[in-house]
DNA sequence: CTGTTAGCGCGTTCAG
DNA sequence: CTGAACGCGCTAACAG
């Protein structure tokens, strides 16, 4: 077994106490004692049992994260921001992916709370008040991401999608777009729900009206495979402009666009939501609205943090940015009227 | 608080340790007395402690995972496979991720070795020695992930960089390039190294002399930017093809060509290593070699789950597997026979 | 300034 | 089949 209190307490003749204290840099300690025990512990290598500690202290200085899957871009980014401000405060970090199913949610739940994690962090776009029972007293701490719920009391970082989105559909609009799609997901119903209602929003404030052949919706395992599936009914509905619901939906949607011969902007404008990395470098570059993602991140785990520290309840709700690259343009401006014969 | 095993051992009429006995369906409890507990505990949503169980059993369930970054596509998905395996198995994961930074590093290893994690899967490229100093007695089992070490005796499960990356150059060779380069990253030396000499190899058995101006390595922040950047000294090189350290180096090339009209393949065959999501979605589609992500780090968990059980060292390495796309084919076949009209 | 005593919540002998 | 007692490694009163 490992080293503990005890093994360095009789090398320094002194009691488990004395050695727990001096560890603690206990101003009560001798500095002569403090800084023996200190030494004696490094030799000996000890390092103190986080479990034990915690054992007693009622405190884990561990937060829960629950996400719907660790391998995707825009996830994985957040969670970086999480796992470095905790870390910067002394606390780890405890991800658990519920890969979109309720059993699996469950499982992952029941381990954080088992685990005694100190708070949690949700960002699984399914039913939030999973995590606690409305009734009960054993409520854990907690913010949501991305996730706006009805209950104004439950604090919250996120990004406003549907003001964000307007925003996006406007810039479309401003180009001279009027035939704008809006190619959504089903496996994330919230923050879906909330773009469509801004694409429409942004169409209604334009005096557009809405076409339901517009707005495209697929299942596929993959939000690349879905953008991909996409072009035939954007085609069919006759759009010059498509808003992505992020950008790999964009981004399979730009490789059918490549494989169809389709130009992209020049026969059609594709924006996307997110900025995820790989968005500088797809080809065309492509347009998208920008979530400052290491940060929010980070500011989740602030926010956690001070609620944990007794402060207020608060909420975090910004606009994300508009980054326009190449992949929009006003339609048909192709120096000599494109494909496009429609006439 | 929670709620302990005394709290529903009051309820029930017996003692705590009948109740610990009962929850664990220890045989020795009647029938009837346990059911009558089982059903309490569920009444009063009793989670029992981890914590409190990790210190009296002397395990705590829980993996380490040591990685340079989560937000990495290629990483991203060996996690997913990594925390399956383990829930799977009762277990739960503890991601650190240590950006390349020797502080962070010894910062996260330290909070492993706090948390007495039963063992770790190591898969940060640098110096995998840092986890257990040689000489100590207090050694965390582990196993390499794609990182071999010279010492044959550590666990380790890896797809074989040099034979893989000799296998996709040779693709490359075989379609008849001659003039092809190696685009390489800096914050990788291991399987950096192995990919190029993989490279080498490769070149060296179909004696084609090695040019240096043809390996080209670069700096920056995302391995995307260097693949961009690494176009120009292709061209200067006179490259035909090029073979890159990952499809996200891929990704970054296939954009630059993009932009400076150098049409893939025709112009340049691009081919990449890992097979992540969105190699399917570049346009043209990325030719790389597969990992299979998941399934490699499933089969870690496995790995470490059978030495924590007082197995045999283990060790797996696998061949990649080649994924030919649409961004190779033959040199100069384009020269002025542009479509290669049949005949 | 330091030692003693009590637990934290649970598993596990050892007795009945 | 069940209970009492002990201890995991550590912190926190409470004494000196």
């Amino acid at each position: 077994m490992s080293v503990s209190i005890h093994d360095i307490a009789r090398r320094a003749q002194v009691s488990a106490s004395t050695v727990s204290r001096a560890l603690q840099n206990n101003p009560r300690i001798g500095v002569r004692t403090r800084a023996r025990i200190h030494a004696l512990a490094a030799e000996m290598s000890y390092v103190p049992s986080d479990i034990a500690r915690s054992l007693v202290t009622h405190r884990t200085r561990t937060i829960g994260v629950l996400v719907p899957a660790i391998a995707d871009p825009f996830m994985g980014r957040v969670i970086e921001g999480i796992e470095q401000a905790a870390l910067e405060n002394g606390h780890t970090v405890l991800i658990g992916s519920t890969q979109n199913d309720p059993d699996r949610e469950r499982l992952v739940i029941n381990t954080m709370r088992a685990r005694r994690v100190d708070g949690v962090i949700v960002m699984t776009s399914h039913m939030p008040s999973r995590v606690n029972t409305p009734g009960a007293d054993d409520a854990i701490p907690l913010v949501l991401f991305n996730e706006q719920s009805r209950d104004t009391r439950t604090p919250v970082v996120a990004v406003d999608d549907l003001r964000s989105a307007e925003m996006a559909v406007a810039s479309l609009i401003d180009l001279g777009h009027r035939d704008i799609a809006y190619v959504g997901v089903t496996d994330r119903a919230r923050s879906n729900q909330s773009r469509l209602r801004g694409y429409r929003q942004a169409l209604k404030t334009a005096r557009i009206a809405a076409r339901p052949t517009l707005v495209i919706r697929g299942r596929a395992p993959h939000h690349e495979q879905l953008g991909f599936d996409a072009l035939s009914a954007l085609q069919q509905a006759g759009a010059t402009a498509a808003f992505c619901y992020n950008d790999s939906v964009a981004i399979g949607l730009l490789a059918a666009c490549a494989a169809q011969g389709v130009r992209v902007p020049r026969d059609l404008s594709v924006i996307g939501f997110d900025d995820i990395d790989t968005a500088r470098f797809t080809s065309p570059p492509l347009s998208t609205v920008r979530q400052p993602r290491f940060e929010l991140g980070r500011r989740a785990v602030h926010m956690l943090l001070r609620q944990l520290n007794g402060g207020e309840r608060e909420r975090y709700v910004t606009l994300g940015q508009l980054i326009i690259r190449e992949s929009t343009r006003a339609p048909g401006t192709s120096a000599r009227a494109p494909r496009r014969v429609s006439q």
